[in-house]
Parts: structure tokens; C-alpha cells; sequence
DNA sequence: GGTCGAATAGGACCAAAGTCCAATTGCCGG
DNA sequence: CCGGCAATTGGACTTTGGTCCTATTCGACC
């Protein structure tokens, strides 16, 4: 199957080696794999993880720390769910962690670990899912010609073949023709299916209805 | 205008009437209605509001805590957007709050109050207008017969007329009559804007692409 | 008992969309 | 320079969808 739908992977983040050991042991033992770093640029040094997982992520580290990585991640396009962990966080950097889009802000000594990234890595993996459904219509999409492309957002605002060749100043005929190609090349057989990818590819405007 | 498109009105909750006061001064300052409560139980006694605004909340209050009332919010689906305010507040408490959709979770003395109020008034905005659409097209939804429902279900998920007369067990004939009722009582002019709001109400399944 | 709405169905006809075949334009590479 | 290939355009014809009118049946309600 694909990489999301094979055993996901934590990674652990901790500077602190007999923390990793420790963290690395609890969560072998329920099965997921575990791939622990003792820092930040160590974990951005491996090749790019694509599959269904989450990060453990130690807050206060020298060089880079865990806020700092995960705000690398996220201006990089990473959005592998992050759960910190921290001996005697403050206030200020929970909340700041949280507003940018962490799954959880755990202090030590942590007990509920293994329950949150059970709920980390099923709620990445709806999201992670319909991301790629995305990028796969996003593919097709670019493949439209200019003209395709004209008729087609024309079309999913409800105009008809007439108008749509009105407003371009050509035939219906050619309007046909670039239509059937714009549904071939979407891989769809049906006006409700084309609707329904460019309204999943966030190409949607409002004002079709009378 | 609608009630969201007004002025905005910031309501405050807190036990300390000296801290009241200062809000109501700082938030009228700017333009914003105020509306101050010095209980969870004395907001929860005025009218239900639907408008725009924000709800600025503190944490420890006798009787009801700012926390619980957030909960008794989310249960019973009044999604204003609510920042916290805290003298002293503990990390978990933070981190929960955040969890559960807080906006912020401020320490005082404040100094981003009011930008916070901006950014969390903004947000619920569109996220507002969305929801009262999406309860305007379940009620036109409501109003189809279950004929006619199952008729719109097959229709955006692209099957031709002669397909559901087929599935139904009954003539063309019959499907264009509950087809075109669809189209009249959704309020829509096209089979792209039927697709679009039906879209909208969150009533989409997957195939109907080939 | 009459009326109303929902569901069913048919005829006649028009409009819109799709299909098959053919032609033109324009660019890329040998 | 020319042949191939993709994008673009058009004509002739078929299928599908929509409209207007009419009609029957059935249960609910006044």
C-alpha cells in the first residue's frame, strides 16, 4: 500500500539521551516505529519522511529548539503533527506552540503520551490523505490548456456551451471540444464529478445559482 | 445590514470589577461595543447574541471558570470566538483551553489585547458567514420530498436520468419531474450550482468520476 | 366530499451536450 | 524547409436534458 498506510512513524527529538532510551522503549513496545534524533538539524539532515507519523519534540535544546524546529516545519510545508515535551515549560511558549498549530504541549513526566499520538496520527492521516488528492488534481489541472482552462472554470460556474463561446468570442462547437478534452484530461465522466474535484481543489466561486 | 455585518461587540467576563472597568475603557476606546458580566452565569442570562465579536474571559471565577464556561459553550454550539486572560495561569490549563479552541491565553498585565480581539473577530467572520449559509441550504434541503432527495443524490453523483429511472424502478418522465423540483427548491439555475451547495451542506461522496 | 400535495407517467417539442470526422494553425526538431 | 504533433476550430448527427401540458392514484386534511 502506500507509505501512509504502513506502520507509522514517531520521531523522538530529545537532547537528552537517557530521555530518547526511554521514550524509544515505551513506544516500540506498541508496535510503531521509532526513529529518535538528538537534535533538531540531526532530524532535518535525514531524507524527508512522507509517511503517516508524528515528531516528540523536546522544547528546550541548544542550537535549535523545539519551537524553532517547528516553525522550520511549518514554513517548509512539513505539517507532521508535533507533540512537545518539556520538564518546566512556561506559559507563553505552550500557548505560542499551540497557536501555531501544535498537536499537544505535555510536561514531564508525561503519562497520557502514548494516547495522544495515537490521536496525533489518526487525525494527520485524514488531512495527509486529502492533501494528496489535492496535489493529484492540482497535476491534472495543470495539464489543461489555456483555453481548456477558460472554458472549464466557465463551465463549473454554471454557464452554458452558448455563453461560454459568447464571452470567447468562438463557436460552440470549439467550446465542446475543449470541454470533453478538460473532462478527459480530469479523468472525470460526469458535470457533478468535475464540479466536485475543482470544488476539492479549492478552485470554487460562489455565484452559480439564479 | 445583517447583525455580523455591525459593530462588532466584545463581551467581558470577569470577577474583578476593577479589571471590568479597565477593559470596558480600553475595548470602548477603540469603537467596539462592550458588554462586561462579572459571572459565567450572568452572560449565560442575556439573550443568545448572533453577531460578530468576541468573548474575553478570565480564568479563575467563582461559581463557573472561565474554562467550564468555554466548555458549556462549545457543547451547546455558540462558537464566538473567546480569549483568555489570567493573573496567573498554569500551564495545562493554557494548553487545554488552547485544545479546545481558544483563540489566546493572555497573562496580565495585557498589552496585545485589543490586536488579539482584531485577529479573533476577523477569523470568526468569514467562518460565520460560511455557517449561515450552510444553514440556509439545510433548510432548502429539508424541504425535499424523499423522492426527490434520493433523485438528488444520484444526480450529483453523476448518474444520467435514464440510470436513476433505472435504480428507481420508475420512468424518465418521473425523474425530470423530481429532478427540476430539486432545482427549484434548492434555488438553483444549473447542474454546477446544485453540485456546488450540495457540496457546501457537506453532503459529497467520493465516486463519481470514472 | 372536495382539495391539496406527492408520486407517477405520457406526448410533443426544444435546447443543450456529446460524438465522429475533417481542417487549420503554429511550433519543434531533423 | 518540411513532417509531425498538439492546440484549435468547424460541420453533421445522436443522445440527453428540460419544458409545457395533461392525467391518474393515493393519502391527508378541512
Amino acid at each position: 500500500m502506500q507509505p501512509s498506510a504502513s506502520k507509522p512513524t514517531i520521531f523522538v527529538i530529545d537532547d537528552d539521551s537517557s530521555v530518547r532510551r526511554s521514550l524509544v522503549r515505551l513506544i516500540n513496545s506498541t508496535g510503531w516505529n521509532v526513529e529518535s534524533h538528538a537534535s533538531a538539524r540531526d532530524f532535518l539532515d535525514r531524507p524527508a519522511y512522507t509517511g503517516s507519523g508524528c515528531v516528540v519534540l523536546d522544547v528546550s535544546m541548544p542550537e535549535m529548539s523545539g519551537p524553532e524546529l517547528h516553525e522550520w516545519m511549518n514554513a517548509h510545508g512539513i505539517f507532521l503533527p508535533v507533540i512537545f515535551l518539556t520538564a518546566h515549560g512556561d506559559l507563553p511558549t505552550g500557548i505560542q506552540a499551540m497557536k501555531r498549530g501544535a498537536v499537544d504541549f505535555l510536561q514531564k513526566p508525561v503519562v497520557l503520551l502514548l494516547q495522544t499520538i495515537q490521536n496525533a496520527i489518526e487525525k494527520h492521516g485524514s488531512e495527509q490523505k486529502r492533501q494528496q488528492q489535492r496535489q493529484e488534481v492540482d497535476i491534472r489541472l495543470s495539464r489543461l490548456s489555456p483555453r481548456e482552462r477558460q472554458v472549464l472554470e466557465q463551465v463549473i460556474s454554471g454557464q452554458l456551451n452558448k455563453q461560454i463561446a459568447d464571452s470567447m468570442g468562438i463557436s460552440i462547437k470549439t467550446v465542446k471540444v475543449h470541454r470533453a478534452r478538460v473532462m478527459e484530461k480530469l479523468e472525470v465522466d460526469s458535470l457533478a464529478a468535475l464540479v466536485h474535484i475543482c470544488e476539492a481543489a479549492g478552485m470554487s466561486f460562489p455565484q452559480a445559482a439564479g
